[in-house]
Formats: C-alpha cells, structure tokens, sequence
DNA sequence: CTCTATATGTAGGTGGTCTAGATAAGGGAG
DNA sequence: CTCCCTTATCTAGACCACCTACATATAGAG
C-alpha cells in the first residue's frame, strides 16, 4: 500500500475502528490490520501522533488504564468525533466517485 | 475536496486523462473538472509539476505546439505509463476495497 | 486600452506520514 | 537467570507531494 495514498484518511480510518467502543493504540493498529484483510499495516509512527492529534481537536478523549501491568492510553469517540466520522464517510463516498469516474475507462453514453 | 486525499492519486488521474489521446497541461485539467463532475479543481501549481515528474520518469512524453498562436505542451502516454494506468487503477481497487473495509459499519457476517 | 481566457512555469511553504530509535514491562524458552 | 519476543507508548527528524502565490505571454472581446 503506497503510503501516500492513506493521506487524508487517516483521521476517518482511526474514528471508524474506536467507533465500535474505546481501544487503545496498539489495539487500533491490529483493528486495522485486521478489519482490512492484512492490507494496511500502519507503522506506530503514524499512529500515536495521530490519536494525539485527534485528541487535540477534541474528536477523540483518552484515558490510562493498566491492564496486567501494562500501561495503556485508552481512547474513546467524542461527540465532536461522531460527527466528524459522519463527515468523513461522506466525503469518502464522494472522493471515491470523483476519482472513479475519472479513472473509469469508459466513455460516457448518449 | 479534501487536498490531502488527493496525495498519492494524481499520477493515475493524469495518466487516465491523457488514455484516450493525447492532452496539453491546461486541457489535462479542464478534463478532471468535467469528468469528475466538478468535484476535483486541481490547480495549474500541482498539475504542471506532476506532468514534469511523470514525463522525467518515462510514463509521458511530450512535445511543443502552437495552435492559434498559443503555445502548448502536449503530453502523450508511453508504454511505460500505460502500464503503469494499469497498476495504477488495480492500486485503486485495493485501496478501496481496504479503506472500505474499515470504515463500513458493518459487522463480518459468520 | 483593459480585461478575461488561454497557457505554462517556478519558488517557497505546509503538514501528514514514515523511519528509526528510545523506553518499559510481561512471559516463555533455554 | 538470561535472552528474546510480544505488548505498549512516544518522539525527533526527514521526506515529498501538494498548495499558494506569483511571474510571464498571447489572443480576443469590450
């Protein structure tokens, strides 16, 4: 996966899989993981920064908890976050139409 | 439209566009505008540049024109690049098929 | 003459993502 | 006990595709 192409959509990727209920960071990279079939594999790198960024706008909230003597930063979905993913579902359904239609070989009809 | 989703889907817009035959830079434009239906305004600062790369990596050529005294930059697809319209547009697909993936709320069903 | 449309190009800035490395604790293998 | 993998988080710095803003030039309309 070229990884220029995940950008913009990162933001609706992280709200789509803490949507269902909150998770911590580690466990949205395997979400991702998973919930694309192997096909994104999104380095920590990426992540962490990102959840904060989210937070930072107020979409996401966090809390620590410690689950067998691992520390984790839980995130949760905030109403501002519920919208925003609202949002970007929609501006992923134009997105995908937009480019769509350009790449499509075919010609329009009469 | 989001500038950000854009990143790492000019090159296949470019070369789809120019498919059909071959288009100088401000037609290449005009021609995203229409075929997406108004949705992607690429600017002339993103558009002549990425023509440049794509020509420097071998996927277009172009050659110099005047009609009506205006002078043009036609750009062509080479072999290379139809190939790569060819990655390009399966990349799409799995792209898609992955980012949808994630942000359909749907549940796998058993 | 002025303004718009056509047409191409560059310099510099932005910012999200990646690379690479640091930190830390649990648990199994040997 | 020690080594190593997994789990878990974080940051500094680099990268680079895209954008903004500007410069340039001609044709044609008003």
């Amino acid at each position: 996966m070229n990884p220029d192409a995940l950008r913009g959509h990162m933001d609706a990727l992280l709200l789509s899989v803490v949507e269902a209920g909150p998770l911590h960071g580690y466990a949205i990279i395997e979400a991702l993981q998973e919930r694309s079939g192997g096909a994104l594999s999104v380095p920590t790198g990426t992540v962490y920064p990102a959840l904060r960024r989210l937070e930072r706008v107020g979409h996401l909230s966090s809390e620590w908890a410690t689950v067998g003597g691992r520390k984790r930063r839980t995130y949760r979905l905030t109403d501002s976050g519920r919208k925003q993913l609202e949002g970007e579902r929609s501006a992923w359904r134009e997105f995908t139409s937009a480019i769509g239609s350009v790449l499509s070989p075919g010609p329009e009809a009469p």
